[in-house]
DNA sequence: TCTGGGGTCCTAGGACCC
DNA sequence: TCTGGGGTCCTAGGACCC
């Protein structure tokens, strides 16, 4: 009697990546912009995306702006709105949709698709699916993608890298190892420099290096995620494709690195009190809770001195959260070291608040903190952002000297209030002091 | 890349229990 | 009181991605 082995034959993985696609994004929505040097993320003052044409001028991701300006005076400079990004990413999926139904929804940019089988249905090679699909995408969206064929998600990957802008590489099981030979190992997808360094020292330079040590090799050297890479390297199909809109969050975080560092208590506080109130207005548009979080104080020689605390029942706003911070305060803050930067991570997020504590009226409490929150948040989307914040956050959203990288943003908006508008901002002391 | 911001997953080691 | 071995849960932190 034979094995019936698994006779699994080759995948078709598409692999489909927007070029430069904020920028390109930009141009599609306003055509006069096409051919121009156009950087994205004038809000944060580092580019966030940049057209090929600013590329080509020598601007790189997260360049300051005034250095950008320097070495490409004509270029545009615009504000990232992710409105329209998600707008366009939406109809990048739809469009891959028509071909199989098998969507990976990877990244604002990026998308797999898992064509096997759809030779029939589409009367299509994958090869033609493949071109078809790249064309469809470039001509109705007016802006190009890199797309890569292969047999699984970490080859398709390097196919869509392969050759940018606007490649097209289809990479068969049978030749992978000619690609493979030129692909240096750092730039395997899940490849960092820790495990790049750690590899070279091994003698381990190109893809092909790697994928022809033996599994034992790499089972004795190497983390469960390198062993899968690995695999995907010898043609294997390991990585399943994630279907469907993407889930909810495991957590949600926030952090601000202020210019010039401060050794302030008071100031670094207000900073992760901001922190805070921010990661909790995205909690509440996600109408999630909250049970556990993390916070952290980034020196200026970035070491990190962070606490993980959990709250006695699931919330939803801040003041909790920042009054248990306030009692630690003193076992992370230390007094004369210079900090750049806080931030908080709300984790064990849940949609019901399903706390059973009751003590001493906390719940009440909690549930009137959460109606004024709720009241806020409806100021907020009539006035903008911001309009109302806690008293603890207070110096953080009026510190000239310390403006965080926001800062034009900030100063945009505070020219609004003067301006043409009557809109106050109005700290509110009280909801700082719940405990 | 002298370093911005928002995420996910994995692992080693300690605590605790049987 | 000392001892071995094993399982589970939790936490800190590493590594990586866009």
């Amino acid at each position: 009697m034979q094995h019936l082995t698994h006779h699994s034959f080759p995948r078709a993985i598409l692999h489909v990546d927007g070029d430069a696609f904020f920028a390109s994004c930009e141009v599609a929505k306003n055509p006069a912009l096409r051919g121009k040097p156009v950087v994205t993320g004038k809000e944060r003052g580092i580019a966030s995306s940049m057209s090929y044409e600013a590329k080509a001028r020598g601007v790189t991701r997260a360049m300051r702006l005034s250095e950008i300006r320097k070495i490409c005076p004509d270029v545009i400079i615009l504000p990232s709105d992710y409105e329209t990004y998600s707008l366009y990413s939406q109809r990048m999926y739809e469009i891959v949709r028509r071909y199989t139904n098998d969507i990976e929804e990877y990244s604002i940019d990026e998308c797999f698709a898992d064509l096997t089988g759809m030779r029939r249905p589409n009367n299509m090679s994958y090869e033609e699916m493949a071109m078809k699909i790249k064309h469809d995408l470039d001509t109705e969206l007016g802006m190009t993608f890199s797309v890569g064929l292969s047999v699984n998600k970490v080859t398709a990957k390097i196919g869509s890298k392969w050759k940018k802008p606007s490649g097209l590489t289809i990479i068969h099981g049978y030749n992978l190892h000619l690609y493979l030979s030129k692909w240096p190992i750092g730039k395997i997808w899940g490849i960092g420099p820790n495990t790049e360094m750690y590899l070279k020292k091994q003698g381990i330079t190109t893809s092909l290096d790697f994928a022809t040590k033996s599994p034992e090799w790499v089972r004795a050297h190497l983390s469960k995620p390198f062993q899968e890479i690995h695999a995907e390297l010898n043609g294997r199909f390991i990585y399943p494709l994630t279907l469907g809109v993407k889930h909810d969050y495991a957590s949600i975080s926030k952090t601000r690195t202020f210019t010039p560092s401060s050794t302030d208590s008071s100031f670094i506080f207000s900073q992760l009190s901001k922190n805070i109130e921010n990661a909790c207005i995205k909690l509440r548009r996600h109408h999630l809770f909250t049970k556990r979080f993390t916070f952290f104080l980034k020196t200026q020689d970035f070491r990190y001195h962070a606490l993980e605390l959990k709250l006695l029942q699931e919330v939803c706003v801040p003041e909790k959260i920042v009054a248990t911070v306030r009692e630690v305060w003193n076992t992370i803050y230390r007094a004369g070291i210079q900090y750049r930067a806080t931030g908080v991570t709300l984790m064990e997020l849940s949609h019901e608040n399903v706390s059973t504590i009751d003590m001493f009226g906390h719940h009440e409490l909690i549930d009137r903190v959460q109606k004024i929150h709720e009241a806020v948040d409806l100021v907020d989307a009539k006035y903008g952002k911001h309009s109302v914040f806690l008293g603890s956050s207070f110096r953080a959203m009026t510190d000239a000297a310390h403006r965080g990288s926001r800062g034009e943003q900030t100063e945009r908006r505070a020219h609004l209030f003067r301006g043409e508008t009557k809109r106050r901002r109005i700290g509110i002391p009280l909801l700082g002091t719940v405990k």
